[in-house]
DNA sequence: CCACACACATACCAATTGGTATTTAATAAA
DNA sequence: TTTATTAAATACCAATTGGTATGTGTGTGG
């Protein structure tokens, strides 16, 4: 049994929460036991308890860092029944998207696809895995749009659905290195501007 | 003096362009001073006598990485003698980029500016200054372009400089990441599309 | 009320970390 | 040839690394 009386949600749930941003900040290697079990105030013998090992713990921090900072995106998308609207929602979610990730650390994706590729290949894969999947609905999302008369029907999909992830994340990485969501902002201008070009006239 | 007869260069040159890749790939806190005695062959001795520390180390590392990945193309500009050319040089160089940044541990800009910045100062800062660089470079390009009637008047240099740079690095996160050059190819063909649209009719 | 399982703390481990002081050897200057 | 300089090797350092074995106390089911 929890031992500390948090309101809710187990130890392993608070270890995450407070770990999470710290890894994606300091990278796998970068972040020592001794920064974990400074930062939960909780000891070695907690942590080996609630997770097997460093990299597993790692493992489930990279994807609460995902899933904080792509749920809400997902939310967006289903609010539109478009595919004009749901292609310019993700634009739209990606305005916020500086402040929402810059305070847990940057963006994990970008952060640990870098950070782990030489040194960690169970995080490489999994963002490699988390890479897929964004790229492949925003794929579908196109592809439907086609179907349904609503986008170009010369457009290929898997490439503008490549293409717009990457200026995104091109965006994302300059906002974070130079601390200014205007390099995101203005990536996204024409992003949007791709967007309306793929509507069917 | 060098006891190791090698061709040419001191044992600083040495020890940077072995030890340079491996800062690239693995990163500042991922690589360990055994790491680089075991690839130079040498011992710390030899390491701390060239080199005051790590930091010191690594931030060399960094310039020489950046140096082999971007003088060739600092050179395809040159040959070049207005804006349109000279922007279509760098997005021809861009071309090859995976093929000569991945033998080398990937985009040392990408890879230093995620990895160190919580993490190293010294390393973030340089960074920094390596991007602004470049984007600045860029910009001038642009303005020169305007300036000589080669380029449309009512362009924002500073912003479009800041989009080519943060598409390109896109396709290149997304290249390395999947190993595949084609995601920064594809990037490149729309780079070179609005590159072409700020030609002045 | 007792035993057991469980959550966490304590204490420990060998290995490795970045860094330094000392030594050795080789060259260049005298 | 002797001496000064210097590059590199050796040997060492305290601190930290990820990980584990053992303790300890608490709540729960019998």
């Amino acid at each position: 049994m929890t031992i500390l009386k948090r309101e809710e949600g187990t130890t392993a749930d608070y270890i995450l929460e407070i770990v999470a941003p710290i890894f994606n900040r300091k990278g796998y290697v970068g972040t020592s036991l001794s920064d974990i079990t400074e930062a939960t105030q909780l000891t070695k013998g907690a942590i080996y308890c609630n997770f097997k090992n460093k990299e597993e713990l790692a493992l489930h921090a990279f994807h609460k860092n995902v899933d904080f900072v792509i749920h809400p995106m997902t939310q967006f998308i289903k609010e539109q029944h478009n595919a004009i609207d749901k292609l310019l929602a993700i634009t739209h979610f990606y305005r916020n998207y500086y402040e929402l990730a810059s305070s847990r650390g940057g963006c994990p994706v970008l952060n640990v696809g870098i950070d782990a590729k030489h040194v960690n290949p169970i995080l490489y894969q999994a963002t490699k895995e988390v890479v897929n999947r964004l790229i492949t609905s925003l794929e579908t999302i196109i592809e439907k749009g086609i179907q349904f008369g609503q986008l170009k029907t010369d457009i290929n999909a898997k490439l503008v659905a490549g293409n717009i992830y990457a200026i995104i994340e091109g965006g994302i990485y300059l906002a974070m290195l130079h601390d200014d969501a205007t390099y995101l902002h203005n990536v996204l201008d024409i992003t949007e501007q791709q967007i309306i070009q793929l509507k069917r006239d």
